[in-house]
DNA sequence: GTGCCTCGAGTTCC
DNA sequence: CTCGAGGCAC
């Protein structure tokens, strides 16, 4: 029956039919979101649901309640939904011998101003090798449960989280609001246990216990989480109504009380001596602790210390992942492959014998660059005993912070004897442009620009990527699906906005290939039409110029706010960016003559000369570029960087053609937060008392203050320590609010 | 000019 | 996650 053509259905054929193809597409979606092997092929099941569909068209009164058109997201990629952490969870600085440890103490003493005898505790504890959880408590109940995520929005996986017995559903005397965050492990022993299950039963088994702890938390199905042994430590927290303790010893013992498992091997050590001797007795245990641990974790024991310490930009102050030494493995190379990069950077990639590293299997990794084959490092002296790589050796592979694959040395003595140097391509193996190093860079680059394929889609890829665009239903996979399209393709930005467009004055629609439905169709349509709204550091991001990041293309969206004023202002600096490359020039050329005949080199002469040379810089574009190069943390390699991409027409025409599609959402005028320093720009000087510089700074900076260094018209307000110069002065003469570390303290409350 | 520190870019496997 | 290099403080 199921090949009979929907308009000939008779109604009970009908009924039926819509019954089998709910269970059939039912099934199709639970085994492939439970097995991760799906059963049908993407064609297949979405004929299947256009049939569906149809049916229902045809006869509206039979659609049954757990009609699969009904089913949102019902597209098999779709998962969890999102949670937004209330509290960003961070990731750890690492440290790989017993000199990082003893700097991180060093490094924190020197932050907080103490002494290097003042007294300074940290606790030190296993690391487990799980993934992290955050469990939300409101009123002493289990409300939420989320996946580490990027550390800003993770996975609601509140059902599966509630099947685990170390998490209780409700805990009695906490604070009203109370995030709990550990780490989800497998034991050993139920790792293989449940290998063999999986293996009777023909299922797939998994790799390494860490891998099985995430595949069995990401059940899209909470009963299959619940038949998989999985276990919890609690070792940290996120937002609280009210504090744990004062320690994060007490915080630890405070949890375990509320009824959390924490781990027993956790110590409170008085510094780096007795931090370094619990680790070597947890290392000596690894073997037999019974699940996987790649570390060991010190935190600064006082939370008051570590409140003021704060955070980088992805790693707390206060804390450090001290790691095991990595696993090595020995395979042979079989081939050397070139990977071009969005910046048209040239990767050597190596092509090894499958070898297992730690619990997975490696077949390849990176050979960083071309002085690395060589056997050279960045300076160009010998490394590894000035072994060169060549295809067919023994190499050693690890697993650097056990992620990413490695090689790491060469064993000349089982070196085949008819093998020949590597050599490094200097043309574009993907569209046969020139690749050129420039001085003193370690990368090769293609110079192709747009005309390099390979160029133009890892630049799509980074555009849909999600910090930038982040579209949903359009990943790598199908930007280099639309960028080989010949009907409907997409070969630069502007193009995904057209797609709708396009695609509906064509006759061979998208919703008609294979791999591609009515609804896949609707719903990548929407996603697209979703995201023409777009904030402007998003965008800035999503154009990937070189050296333009998230963080300064958040620093230049907060200063321009507005595209024009962005466009507007690198327009107008050109000009005075190519004196800066050409002073530079003279800069290098001036240097290069007086090594030559042994004299100091004259730099400021020569820099200053092309900056006055005729004819006349225009003072607009001047300004401009001084107004560009002193937004906080953006130099001049940036600013050349946004000219030149905005100024070379290609990429201009392309980028203006993609403006005119969307809607950029300006942003704020200053942060606005209720701080009384909020998008205030503030200076420091003379000598701080209560506090250290870095520690200032951070401070000022998490309450929305701009830090400079200088005082200019644009500072708001000086704090001048004991001891204040020059900064005082200027500012007096600028009129500028001046005010002590004291009257500092109390303006921001502490 | 020198030495941190942070950011950007590239990378693997599931 | 790491490496290189840009940015900035000293």
């Amino acid at each position: 029956m199921s090949d009979t053509a929907v308009d000939r259905l008779t109604r009970e054929e009908a009924e039926v039919e819509l019954a089998r193809l709910a269970d059939l597409l039912t099934r199709a979606n639970t085994a492939y979101h439970t097995d991760d092997a799906p059963e049908m092929s993407d064609a297949d099941y979405d004929a299947a649901k256009l049939r569906n569909a149809a049916i229902e068209a045809r006869f509206p009164d039979l659609k049954r309640p757990d009609s699969p058109s009904e089913q949102v997201g019902a597209a098999p990629a779709e998962g969890f939904g999102k949670i937004t952490h209330s509290v960003r969870m961070m990731s750890l600085a690492n440290a790989f011998d017993d000199a990082d440890v003893t700097d991180f103490d060093a490094r924190i003493r020197s932050y907080l101003n103490l002494s290097p005898t003042a007294p300074l505790k940290f606790t030190a504890e296993p690391k487990i090798d799980g993934l992290s959880l955050s469990l939300r408590y409101e009123n002493g109940e289990l409300i939420q449960a989320a996946t580490r995520g990027d550390g800003e929005v993770g996975e609601n996986v509140t059902a599966n989280a509630r099947t685990i017995t170390d998490i209780p559903a409700r805990i009695d005397g906490a604070p009203d609001v109370l995030e709990v965050r550990g780490e989800v492990y497998m034991s050993h022993e139920d790792f293989a246990a449940l290998n063999t299950r999986q293996a009777e039963r023909g299922g797939k088994t998994f790799a390494n216990p860490r891998n099985a702890a995430a595949g069995s938390l990401r059940q899209l199905d909470s009963e299959i989480t619940r038949a998989r042994p999985l276990r919890f430590f609690a070792y940290s927290w996120g937002e609280l109504s009210a504090p744990l303790a004062e320690t994060q010893t007490g915080a630890i013992n405070r949890l375990e009380t509320l009824g959390f498992q924490t781990n027993p091997l956790t110590r409170t050590c008085d510094g780096p001596e007795e931090m370094l001797a619990h680790y070597r007795e947890i290392e000596a245990q690894r073997a037999t602790l019974g699940y996987d641990i790649d570390g060991v974790v010190y935190k600064v024991d006082d939370l008051a210390l570590q409140n003021r310490l704060g955070s980088r930009a992805t790693t707390p102050r206060w804390a450090l992942a001290h790691k095991f030494p990595a696993e090595l493995a020995w395979t042979r190379l079989e081939a050397i492959d070139i990977q071009v990069g969005r910046t048209g950077a040239l990767s050597p990639v190596a092509r090894l014998t499958p070898v297992t590293v730690g619990g997975v299997v490696v077949s390849n990794a990176t050979l960083h660059n071309e002085d690395y084959i060589a056997g050279r490092d960045s300076k160009g002296e010998e490394i590894r005993g000035g072994k060169d790589i060549r295809i067919g050796d023994w190499v050693q592979v690890y697993r650097a912070g056990d992620v990413i694959p490695k090689v790491a040395d060469v064993d000349l003595s089982k070196r085949p004897d008819d093998t020949q140097p590597y050599v490094f391509p200097t043309r574009c193996p993907e569209c046969g442009s020139e690749a050129v190093r420039e001085e003193g860079d370690s990368v090769r680059r293609c110079t192709g620009g747009l005309i390099c394929p390979a160029q133009a889609v890892e630049k799509l890829k980074h555009f849909v990527s999600r910090a930038a665009f982040d579209i949903e239903g359009l990943g790598a996979k199908q930007v280099e699906m639309f960028y080989a399209d010949d009907t409907l393709p997409i070969r630069e930005p502007a193009d995904i906005f057209t797609l709708e467009a396009r695609d509906a004055a064509q006759i061979a629609k998208l919703k008609n290939r294979e791999g591609f439905g009515e609804k896949s169709a609707t719903n990548l349509f929407a996603a697209i039409d979703d995201k023409r709204r777009i904030p402007l550091n998003r965008l800035l991001f999503a154009l990937g110029i070189r050296h333009v990041g998230e963080v300064a293309a958040a620093d230049l969206a907060r200063h321009f706010t507005s595209w024009d004023a962005f466009a507007r202002a690198i327009d107008t600096a050109a000009p005075a960016a190519q004196r800066h490359v050409m002073a530079e020039e003279a800069v290098l050329r001036e240097r290069r003559a007086a090594a030559e005949e042994g004299r100091r080199a004259a730099v400021t002469a020569a820099r200053t000369q092309i900056w006055e040379a005729a004819p006349a810089l225009d003072p607009a574009a001047k300004a401009a570029w001084d107004d560009l190069v002193g937004i906080d943390g953006i130099g001049a390699a940036v600013a050349v960087s946004l000219v030149t991409t905005l100024q070379q027409t290609a990429e201009r025409a392309s980028i203006d053609r993609l403006v005119a599609e969307l809607d950029i959402q300006d942003m704020e005028a200053a942060a606005t937060g209720d701080s009384p320093v909020a998008g205030k720009t503030v200076v420091f000087t003379g000598s701080l008392e209560k506090m250290t510089r870095a520690e200032a700074k951070a401070r000022a900076e998490a309450l929305g203050a701009k830090v400079s260094g200088s005082v200019s018209a644009k500072t708001d307000l000086l704090v001048a320590g004991p001891g204040a110069g020059s900064k005082a002065k200027k500012a007096a003469e600028l009129g500028v609010e001046t005010i002590d570390e004291d009257g500092w303290l109390a303006l921001i409350g502490g």
